[in-house]
This record gives C-alpha cells, structure tokens and sequence, in this order.
RNA sequence: GCAGGUGUAGUGUAGUCUGGUCUAGCACGAGAGCCUUCCAAGCUUUCAACCCGGGUCCAAAUCCCGGCACCUGCACCA
C-alpha cells in the first residue's frame, strides 16, 4: 500500500479503518453527514471489546448499570441546566461575517449578565453600542445556536440527550433503593450521547452522535476518602495554573496537586481502563480544567487527554460534580432525592468518549514493520479475530483439512477467521494489519501427524507440530497456555 | 460558521491550468484460476471511479454557478 507524504497519524488510521472495516464516514453514498460514522465489522467487535473491559473495570468495585432512554423530556434537561446553558446566543458581523458568542462579547465589555432571548441580548448589544472584535464593523441580530437536538412529538418538547448521566440521576431513588440505601453506589450506562457540534471533525474525534461510557459514584459528603489511590506509578499532571507534575496519584494527592482521594482514586481507574485495553500510558496525562472552562455543572474537573500527532484530545473527564444534578432534580420534581437526613449525595463523575478511546486504541496500536507493512499491536483480548484459521495451500486436502479444524476452533471461539486465498504470506498480512494475535496454520504436518503450527503476530515467529487437539481444550480461547509459549 | 485549499474504483494516485485521441491510465486491493511445503513473490483473468445538481459548448473529469463533503487555520468544544 502506497502512503501519500505526510500523513498524520489520524489520516493513517482513517484510511486503514475505511479499508480494513474499523469504522467510516455515514452515508456516504448521499455525499455524507459531518460528524455521524458508522462501525464497520471489525470496528463493531473492538467497540464491544472496550465496553466489556470498562464494565469489567467499574462492576469490579461494586458498580451497577443501567440503560436509559436517548429521547428525554424538556423538564429534565431544564432541571439540569442544559436546556438553558446548552442554547447560546450568538450574533455575526455584518461586514467580515465573523460568528461570536453574546455571553462572551458581553463579558469583555465587563457585563457579566447571561441575556434570557434575543430581544435581550439585542437590546443589550445596541446599548453598550458593541462592535466586531475583529473589524469594528457592526454586528447583526443575534439568534439561537442549539447545542442540542430538538425533537417535538404531539406539542411535547423532547431533546436527544447530550450526556447519558441524567437517566442515572433522575433514577436515584430507585437505585439507592436497589443498593438497599447504602452508599457509596457506583452506577455506571453506556450509551449513545448527541451534540450539535458547530464543526465536527477529526473521524471519530468530533461527532455529532457518539458513544459515551459514564460512571457516577455517589458519596457521603462529610466523608472523605471512601475510595482511595495505591498507584505508585508517576503520571503527567497538568494543574489549572498549566504547571506541569511528574506525580503519582498518591503523592499527587499529598502534595495538594488533586484536592481530593476521592477524585484522584478514579483517576486511577481511568488511566487503568485506558491501559488495559491498548492505550500506550506515554500518550497519555491528566489535565485540570481551568475555573473558567468548568461546565455548568462541575466544581472540579480533571481531563484525561491521549496525544495525536501533536495536539491532546479528552478522552475521558473525571468531573466532580458535588451536589449540582441531584440538587436541582430534587427541586425541579419536588421529589426528595436525600440519602438520609435532607443530606444530598456528593457525585464524582469519570465520563469516558468511548469512540475517543477507540481511536486512541487503533493509534497507540499501529505499527509500520521495516518491510513497511502495517501490524496493529492490538491487545490479544481486544483484537476482533482472536485467531484466524490458514491452509499452507489449497490442495492436496489441506484446505478440507484446515476447514475441518477451523470448525471445531469456532465452536468455542465464535469470531476466529478462515482464508485460504493467495499465498499464506499474504494471509498472514492481512491479519497484521487488523491485529489478529494468532494465526494457526494446517500443513503437511498436520495431515500426517495432527499438529498445527502457531505464528505470533508481533514477533513473526511460529511454533510447529502442537497437536491441534490440545488447542480444542481451553476455552476461552486465549487462555490457552500453547498460546503463550509463543509469545515470550 | 468564516477564510483558504481539495474532491477521480475499496485504498493511494495520473489526467484538470491549455475542453476533443479519457470507450479515464497506473499501483495496491478484492474475486477466479495456475504455480508455490511459511511471511503482501510470480503468471493468466476478472471487478471497480470522474462528489451531487444545473449551465456554457458541436464536445466537460477538465470551464462557470449552486449544493455537499473533506483538509488547514480561526472561532466553537458546555
């Protein structure tokens, strides 16, 4: 495969995705939508993979899960604040056409007053007499810039949700209840989360429907420390002040850097997640969201950000989100949402771009040999063909053989592969390039003997003459020990 | 959303400026077959594209207009 010159480590993996059936762009044949993609096979195991992994990680220590609409009624994204923080107000330049958020301009000019509607807003830009940052020309009217999806059914209002964290928080009630009223509770919903991005892009970077993996942990407030950091390991943090520590989450901690054990311990399990399912940790660091970039809803904020080319994109944010959510549902449905005694639950909140991770994956994956074929180090229990299933050649019953084999590998490993097409150095290729771990192949040993040879993918090397019955003992599949004498 | 650039098979590209020999070339890929006792080898053969819609012209991949998408920068990223 020929490159075009400088590609970027984004453009590699977008090219190898659409070949290899990772992922690409959604409808294309009408010319395509910004920011909407679909999974492709290959992308649609690994996507499962990594949600399996992070169920693994947050069931583990107790968590919970639950599956809750994408339609959510206008009270509950109001009670949220998102109805209202998710609208902006925006207004354009007559003369260089140039786009600005009201709030923003208002709050150069020192008002710091979020205008309710237009006429406000408007009314506000002619009486301080505001004029284009950028060219002094005059602005426009101002008009409404949704951030959410509106849906309106039988004069309901509706919105797609933009995170899924709210079905967790208007479900406290019933969950403390199913925790039998104790707390900590960790609960945890994957799920589709939609925003009408102004200009998505990047692949899966940026999209306007995306794949979200959120946890909320709620905790006692007056006690701290119910979750606690062990990691030793030192780890990039960038605090809000953009000073750069080389800490463990312990020491972070002791030191001040992160304010609380609560929140630093599920830094940790993010950072854990991302490596566990092939993230390399040298791409990776956290950083603090400054006071002015928090959501509505946050009171600290700490980002995991996974490095592309060179620029950081936020893979995961650990947010601590105090008492916001429960507080105002309690208000808004005048329902009491208290653990005990009118006392509201404290919720940290590791909410992860689950297509984000995916990227991060496939990137911190990808390998170029020095014969310039691509190998896709992916980890052997996330790999989407645990094993692919090859005859040496077509003929002299190799190929009856191997299938015969491969019928009694699927039995107990569902998505091994077969090929018997081209040459076998081709084959084996093919399942670098997707990051098959193993490939087990039928030669003429085999007809005579009844063993198979094992190829490792990242070393090429093979073991010969393992007797394949011995492979149809050990289900899963990958814990087979014969496997692991391969790979050293 | 703004400015600039770009859009040709599954992928990467040639051709576009200077309209006609382009019934669109090449490489990789994929399929069928041959060969081959282990790493995209070779041979035969097949498949598959001018982003969409208008216009100009005898003639449009090529020029013009509109749309859509992508890339880079700016803004946005709650």
């Amino acid at each position: 495969m020929r490159k075009g010159k400088n590609m970027g480590e984004l453009d590699e993996i977008l090219e190898i995705s659409k070949r290899r059936g990772f992922f690409w762009p959604s409808f294309s044949i009408y010319g395509g939508v910004a920011g909407l993609n679909d999974y492709g096979p290959l992308g649609s195991i690994l996507k499962d993979r990594i949600y399996h992994e992070w169920k693994r990680i947050y069931s583990s220590i107790g968590g919970i899960e639950i599956d809750t609409p994408s339609v959510t009624p206008e009270t509950v994204l109001k009670a949220s604040g998102h109805v209202d923080r998710f609208i902006d107000l925006a207004v354009g330049c007559n003369t260089c056409k140039s786009k600005f958020k009201v709030e923003s301009l208002l709050s150069d000019k020192g008002v710091e007053k979020v205008p309710e509607n237009v006429e406000e807003a408007w009314n506000l830009i002619k009486d301080i007499e505001i004029k284009c940052p950028r060219c002094g020309g005059q602005l426009g009217e101002p008009f409404e810039f949704h951030l959410m999806f509106p849906i309106d059914s039988n004069g309901e209002r509706y919105y797609l949700r933009p995170e899924t964290a709210q079905g967790i928080f208007v479900n406290f009630k019933l969950l403390l209840n199913f925790n039998r009223g104790k707390l900590p509770m960790i609960v945890y919903q994957q799920g589709k989360g939609y925003r009408n991005e102004i200009s998505p892009r990047q692949g899966l970077i940026r999209q306007k429907e995306f794949n979200m993996g959120e946890v909320e942990v709620f905790l006692d407030p007056d006690v701290n420390g119910t979750f606690r950091p062990d990691s030793t390991e030192k780890l990039t943090l960038l605090d809000r002040e953009g000073k750069i520590h080389r800490e463990s989450l312990v020491d972070a901690v002791n030191k001040g850097i992160i304010q609380s054990e609560d929140h630093a311990y599920f830094l940790q399990k993010t950072f854990e997640f991302a490596v566990r399912i092939g993230i390399d940790r040298e791409r990776l660091r956290f950083r603090q969201h400054r006071k002015d970039e928090l959501a509505h809803y946050s009171r600290d904020c700490w980002d995991l950000e996974f490095r592309i080319d060179s620029s950081w994109v936020e893979v995961t944010g650990i947010s601590d989100r105090g008492t916001f959510d429960l507080g105002n549902h309690q208000k808004s449905s005048g329902e009491n949402l208290a653990f005990e005694n009118g006392r509201l639950a404290r919720v940290i909140e590791p909410a992860s771009g689950i297509d984000r991770m995916f990227m991060a994956v496939l990137i911190s994956s990808m390998v170029k040999r020095e014969n310039g074929y691509n190998n896709m180090k992916l980890l052997e229990y996330m790999a989407p063909y645990p094993v692919a299933v090859l005859p040496l050649q077509k003929k002299d019953g190799l190929s009856e053989k191997a299938k015969e084999i491969f019928s009694m590998i699927r039995e107990m490993e569902p998505y091994a592969y077969y090929d018997e097409s081209g040459t076998i150095g081709r084959r084996y290729a093919r399942q670098d390039e997707i990051g098959t771990p193993y490939c087990i192949t039928i030669d003429y040993d085999t007809l005579e003997k009844d063993v198979v040879t094992i190829r490792d993918r990242d070393s090429t090397e093979q073991i010969t003459g393992v007797p394949y019955k011995d492979l149809l003992t050990h289900s899963p599949f990958l814990t087979n020990p014969i496997l692991k004498k391969v790979r050293k």
